[in-house]
DNA sequence: CGCCTCAGTGTAAGCGCTTACACCGATTCT
DNA sequence: AGAATCGGTGTAAGCGCTTACACTGAGGCG
């Protein structure tokens, strides 16, 4: 029976090297407590066998999995991948795997996964964002699963969080875009639905510009979901109604290369005609004409130290703590004065 | 101690509902053999505990775990994202669930990953190409585990797979590019070892270049890892030595677009003064101007269809049959006329 | 009216692994 | 020399779940 065609157990390998499952066990778990002789025998009968022990039992018996999961809005486009990179490299020499899903920005399929990724034993969780519904951080307290947001960083949550404040770097990009002398201003955000950095983002605007004391209703925004081909379309729509734009402040890069396309392809000249800003600053930002002014954001110090933390949380050698990083500006071609009428 | 505070397990339920482990567990599984009164009560148990299975134990028990693993090379770029997508979709609608990994393109990785996702239970595999060591296969085999092979299509291999034809795609990219008269042509390649993809998209120029009557070994081939900086490296290293070009061949999109910002950089006008090619149509290669011209791979109809043929293979449905699309040359405007000097 | 059938449920045997505990022979100490 | 110690190994009890099999009572049948 246990020497049936098909998967060597501990048991097969016990046989094989005429020692116990428990010094097989031992053999791959904590080599230094088996004497060198033993082990050997029982690495190569593993060898030989093409064992693999079986995640399932082994996360039963030891409750521990060292696995993290982390679940990310979209693998669409590169937003989360170099931060992401970082954080299984990290992971990965403290001896974590990592397990990625995609929830298609839909809080529905996030929690879906965030229970597939516990019941699958992930010792940990990395969530993009602190906006979901109370019940999932319930879930999660309750089944005593250490989370830690990234992407965001807002003081005042109770939940840990590593990222940055979307608002202020927002707010500190519009006032560039302020100083340039632009005071006919739309904006492209992504859906703030359930993505509290987008709104954080649109508030960052709002509050520049009240500080600059104009009106904030002044500003036409536009909410689209998340691609080029949208950015696209929201440009055309706002340069047809309303006043006319001299600035279009896009929440994300994805957005801005939209709006920057298609600017193009409406012969405006940009920033000549019209200046156009991003946020995230990934590859995309540098590889159009002209460079997105947008602001940048350090994912992989990020992805890695959000590793770093959540290896800690998870061994219990801490209970979370938040840590905020420095975005910062990064001023290109796309952003120039006002064009004067 | 099964109502321990902390998670709550089938037992839990069971008591909490008045019924036995069997029957929570076929309310869970297939809940058309339980009664409906029964039913009701167990599954607000359930609720009220915040139940979740164990995966692992489920997976034990069961000897099935409806998860399907892929590993592909890299996340940190958009080539495998958009296909990836896809199959993960197509993969839920059919009640499974994707786990990702990247290998980074080091092949020990891959191994080591492989076995992760075995060891996890996954009941099928997504591989990207199909150079790896003959042990892995033979691995699998053993386990019982089906692989699908995607991004690439051979015939004669003994794997099923899912993919295009590399060489013959490059090939026809080739003709045009000759077509347009350039005769001193550089190639920019990934790293060729472990990575098939990359190597039959040379051969693919090598054979057209041979075809049309010229000496393959003029053509300046040049090798360089993944990143839109190696490519902008690789364009100055083949500017600078051989032969002047007047088209550089580039086996990827991000390779190419690196060199096409490097020629702009280096005051090149591109198609005029040196035209450039890609392969993969990323979202890259029409963001950039001029629009790179390139070989369109159809990475949603790809990865959907991967999906439904795994499925099949873990079903036993099919033995794993093999399926070639068809890649389509995106011309753009980065190839043009050979500048005559 | 007794017997068979069958739908609905319970019982219990694993699935493959880890680990507390027991055990044993070889040192080391007094 | 005998006791205490200790490193190396084996024994066996679960971990939480699925499922073959056993059981029970209600309805249909002759």
């Amino acid at each position: 029976m246990t020497s049936d065609r098909a998967n060597p157990t501990l048991q097969d390998v016990a046989k094989a090297a005429g020692v116990s499952t428990a010094t097989v066990s031992r053999c791959l778990n904590s080599p230094g407590v088996v004497v060198q002789d033993t082990r050997t025998r029982v690495m190569e009968a593993v060898e030989r066998l093409g064992y693999t022990p079986n995640f399932g039992a082994r996360a039963m018996a030891a409750k521990r999995t060292f696995t993290i999961g982390a679940i990310i809005p979209t693998m669409d486009n590169a937003i989360f991948a170099r931060g992401l990179q970082a954080f299984q490299e990290e992971l990965h020499t403290r001896g974590y795997t990592l397990l990625v899903s995609s929830s298609a920005y839909r809080q529905d399929v996030e929690d879906e996964q965030i229970r597939a990724l516990v019941a699958r034993g992930a010792d940990g969780l990395l969530l993009i964002g602190y906006e979901r519904a109370p019940s999932v951080y319930e879930y999660l307290a309750r089944r005593n699963v250490p989370v830690l947001i990234a992407w965001a960083y807002s003081a005042g949550k109770p939940q840990p969080a590593i990222g940055f404040d979307n608002r202020a770097a927002m707010r500190s990009l519009t006032r560039e875009v302020l100083k340039c002398g632009h005071r006919s201003i739309g904006v492209i955000s992504a859906m703030t639905k359930g993505n509290d950095r987008a709104l954080e983002r649109v508030h960052g605007i709002t509050e520049a510009v009240t500080e600059a004391g104009l009106d904030p209703a002044d500003l036409d925004i536009i909410e689209t979901p998340y691609e080029i081909e949208n950015g696209q379309a929201a440009f055309d729509t706002l340069m047809q109604r309303g006043a006319k734009k001299t600035a279009i402040m896009c929440v994300n890069d994805v957005l801005a290369v939209g709006a920057l396309l298609r600017a193009r392809e409406r012969g405006l000249r940009v920033p000549e005609d019209i200046s156009i800003t991003g946020f995230d600053d990934i590859e995309l930002a540098r590889i159009v004409s002209p460079g997105l002014t947008t602001v940048h954001v350090p994912h992989r110090e990020m992805g890695r130290k959000a590793a770093i933390e959540l290896v800690q949380m998870v061994e219990r050698k801490s209970v979370g703590v938040s840590l905020e990083l420095q975005s910062s500006l990064q001023m290109r071609g796309s952003l120039g004065p006002a064009s004067k009428r």
